[in-house]
Order: structure tokens, then sequence, then C-alpha cells
DNA sequence: ACCCAGGCGGGCG
DNA sequence: CGCCCGCATGGG
């Protein structure tokens, strides 16, 4: 068990908001904990007042799961330095109170894809079964034992593996039509197409990149570039952002994504995934409709 | 029964 | 470029 001091941090707000962690993980103790997996290791992170206590299942322990909490949190963001920058207007002002400490994550590039490309024309109840049944069908289980404590756990599957399976198994696990956009991007990706190389590119070059891939266009790149490089100037546009943003600042006239993304670009500019991110939450939270 | 969900690709004007 | 359509599936 480690433990360390985080002051401006809502486990809670961060693995509720529909995030990637939200379809990898399980929730524990009301969403003040999550236990996910990092490559072969089971983590477990749990939120007590200021204190973050964290603990492993696997090789990752001490300095280097420490890394990895503070990493997949972004307990380095300032979230003061952001706020500035995003909470500009009543609306998201509201949104950055009522989620105060809510994080964005950054998570594995591999797995976030094969969550947003299964989270397209999706709820987020069904993109977290799906993605579940998923691991259970192709992810390689891991035995932890130590001393009386024994237990199997599952890693996320490879991209080679998802690439062999049958069309008709992946809608067996209610990937639906998606089923040939998940193979084939499962192919890719475990062929020529290189993730890793992404990280090096500017953020138009990778989105460029991404959507030359079949079943990843504007949003679900955007949201893999977001949540899966670390790239905070994306700005994901999915019906509720577009219905919140059309209704909060152009008094509920219609815009094309474009326009959005301009409008996003030019209001918050390095800071589009946050403002997102609260912008999301809030209007799902708020279910805005029209 | 009907509507919608963190959209995308393809076809059309 | 913008608009419209079909798409699998399950929950409200």
């Amino acid at each position: 068990m480690q433990e360390m001091q985080v002051g401006d941090f809502d486990i809670m707000h961060t693995v509720e908001s529909g995030q990637p962690l939200t379809f990898l993980g399980d929730e524990r103790n009301d969403g003040r904990g999550i236990a996910y997996t990092h490559k072969d290791t089971l983590v477990e992170v749990e939120q007590k007042g200021k204190k973050l206590v964290y603990e492993s299942y696997g090789a990752l322990r001490g300095e280097t799961l420490t890394h990895e909490i503070t990493t997949r949190f972004r307990l380095k963001d300032d979230l003061n330095q952001v706020y500035e920058n995003i909470a500009t207007d009543p609306f998201l002002k509201t949104a950055v109170k009522k989620y105060n400490g809510m994080r964005l994550t950054k998570n594995e590039p591999w797995e976030t894809t094969l969550c947003f490309v299964i989270s397209q024309f999706n709820n987020v109840k069904r993109i977290r079964g799906i993605v579940k049944k998923l691991v259970m069908s192709y992810g390689e289980e891991r035995t932890y034992s130590a001393g009386s404590v024994t237990f199997k756990f599952r890693t996320f599957p490879k991209p080679e593996v998802i690439a062999k399976a049958s069309i008709q198994s992946l809608m067996a696990h209610g990937a639906g039509y998606r089923a040939k956009y998940i193979k084939e991007v499962a192919r890719s990706c475990s062929d020529s197409f290189e993730l890793e190389r992404l990280y090096a590119m500017d953020y138009d070059k990778a989105k460029e990149e991404l959507m030359t891939l079949d079943g990843i266009g504007d949003k679900v790149a955007d949201c893999i570039l977001l949540f899966g490089y670390g790239k905070l100037e994306a700005f994901p546009i999915d019906t509720w952002i577009k219905r919140a943003v059309e209704k909060v600042y152009f008094r509920g006239r219609r815009k094309s994504v474009k326009r959005i993304h301009e409008f996003a670009e030019s209001e918050w500019g390095a800071y589009s995934g946050y403002a997102q991110q609260y912008l999301f939450w809030q209007a799902r939270t708020l279910k805005m409709k029209a």
C-alpha cells in the first residue's frame, strides 16, 4: 500500500465522467476508487480526503507505480491555470465549481482507440459492457498470488488478437455494425499503422493520420488524441457537446462541426480538451436536450 | 411501440 | 462543402 497527498483532485468526478477509465476499469467504493489494469499489473486506487491510496498486483511497484498514477490522472496539470483559461463564462464557471478537481485521464493509445471505435452511435453503459466482454474473451489471464491471497484478472486484448477474431464473434460480443471497424482498425494497428508514432506529431497531423483508418472520424480521432495521447487542444464534438455549445454560446442556433471547432480553438485554445470535459459532463448531468 | 446513444462512411446536390 | 441515409443493439 502506497499513498500520496493530492490537493486539487476529485477521483469520483474523474472516473465517473465518461472517460476511457469508465470503460476500462471497475469502480470501487461508489466511485471514490477504481481498479484497472496497466499492462500486466492490476492497479487499485482510492481517494480518502486529500490522500490518494494505491496498491498494485503485478510487476508495477514503488516509484514506477507512483509514476503511473501521476501520469494516468494527470496530477501534474495545474488545475488553477486550467480553470483560469476555461471558466470564462457562467456555464463553465458553474461546471468548474460543481466538478472541482475533475481531471482528464491519460490512457494507453491502443486501449483508447478500441474504446472509442466502439463508442460511436452507442451509449456509455453499452460501451462498458462490450469492452468488458472483449477483455474477458480476448485478454490474457493473469494470476496474482502472494501468501494466502490468490486471484485472477485479465489484461487488455492486444490488437493482433482482436484482428484475428471473426466478425461474427465480435458481433456476438455486442459490437453490432462496428465489428468490421474494430477488426480492421485492430489489423492496421497490429500491422503497418504505428500508434506510437503519433506522439511525435502535432495535433493536426496526428488527427489526419488517425482519420485514414476506417471507423475513425472527426469525433473519435479527437477522443483518441485527447484521452490516449494527452493532446489537450483536441475538442471532441459529440451530440451532447454540439447541443450544449449551440445552446450556451450560439443562442440555440445550429452550427456545423467545423464552425464549433473554430469556436473552441479561439475560445479555449490549448485548454479545449479540459473545456470539453467540463462541458460534456455538465451537459450530461443536466440531460441537456434542446 | 418508439426514441436515442460520446458517429461514420457513402452518396447526393 | 453541407445534408441525408443506413447501420446493430439494448435501455428508457
